[in-house]
DNA sequence: AAAAAACAGTTGCGATAGCAACCAAGTTCT
DNA sequence: AGAACTTGGTTGCTATCGCAACTGTTTTTT
């Protein structure tokens, strides 16, 4: 029987979907899917006041799918968008009132999330995970450049 | 301006889906479709004649979407099914000649989609990436298998 | 042996994802 | 200023995915 040395993009993939499904479970109780916490936690935990396209550049995701899930998460008034005053082509992204009541909670799904794939991980090893990941995204964006897809 | 710690999760799901992306690109001109490489690579570079739940099983994969990969693998004559002689509701799964003649191209996209990952990557590295990835597999199967979703 | 339960695979459904084509607003070029 | 181009966002299309419900086969129970 031969030993296969099993791939990083399957052990990847399996990873992601079971990890949606997680999310989407801890989340359905807000009324939103788990094609919308991406976007949701950005503008949380890190800064709103975006614009689809900028939103879109930091998750990596397509601007189509941005519009449809931010269009979601204003239909749930998670957020609202804003026509930038000096761009009428550009809408900023603010998080609500709403949101922030619930932005502990979302925050735990998320923490506990990273607890389970880290689990029995040492702090080096889960800086290392966290590392490595991020390199291979920046290899992975970096080869799609030289593709001509920059963005 | 606050240093947020990046989550796995977040390069995980980008580099899944930047991943998907390279797949699909790369095994357009054979007519299949990136929700198949999974099962075509599988049974191609470790073992045919599983039956659909083991495949399911081994990827991680909902046997609802097992069911319709093949459907798609087997229209274009990349794999056929055959029915257990001992258990009529089993279907085993065999590659075909045509998937042997195309094994090495196919392996190519795959070293190859590899390969950008792990660019700069020491062995060590690579090494590393692949068993904190695994771990991570594991952690968040084990943590479903709490939850009653075993299979 | 008949009924009930378990198992393998399929189909229906709704959600997510990327690409391409499109529209409207701004910028650049002449 | 007007034409051509660029930019930001939306819509249409197609593919993928998971869950739930279903069909048909085998096993277990009584």
């Amino acid at each position: 029987m031969k030993e296969k040395k099993k791939s990083l993009i399957k052990a990847i993939s399996a990873i992601y979907r079971y990890s949606q499904t997680y999310i989407g479970e801890n989340i359905k109780k807000y009324n939103i899917g788990k094609g919308q916490w991406n976007f949701l936690t950005q503008l949380l935990f890190n800064e709103d006041g975006l614009t689809q396209e900028e939103l879109s550049d930091t998750l990596h995701i397509d601007k189509a799918n941005t519009a449809r899930a931010l269009k979601l998460l204003e239909d749930e008034d998670y957020i609202y968008r804003q026509l930038d005053p000096k761009d009428a082509r550009k809408k900023r992204i603010y998080v609500t009132n709403k949101s922030r009541v619930f932005e502990e909670e979302f925050h735990c799904v998320f923490k506990d999330l990273n607890k389970i794939l880290s689990k029995d991980f040492t702090p080096e090893e889960k800086e290392m995970a966290r590392i490595l990941l991020y390199r291979m995204l920046d290899n992975i964006i970096a080869y799609r450049e030289t593709q001509g897809k920059g963005k």
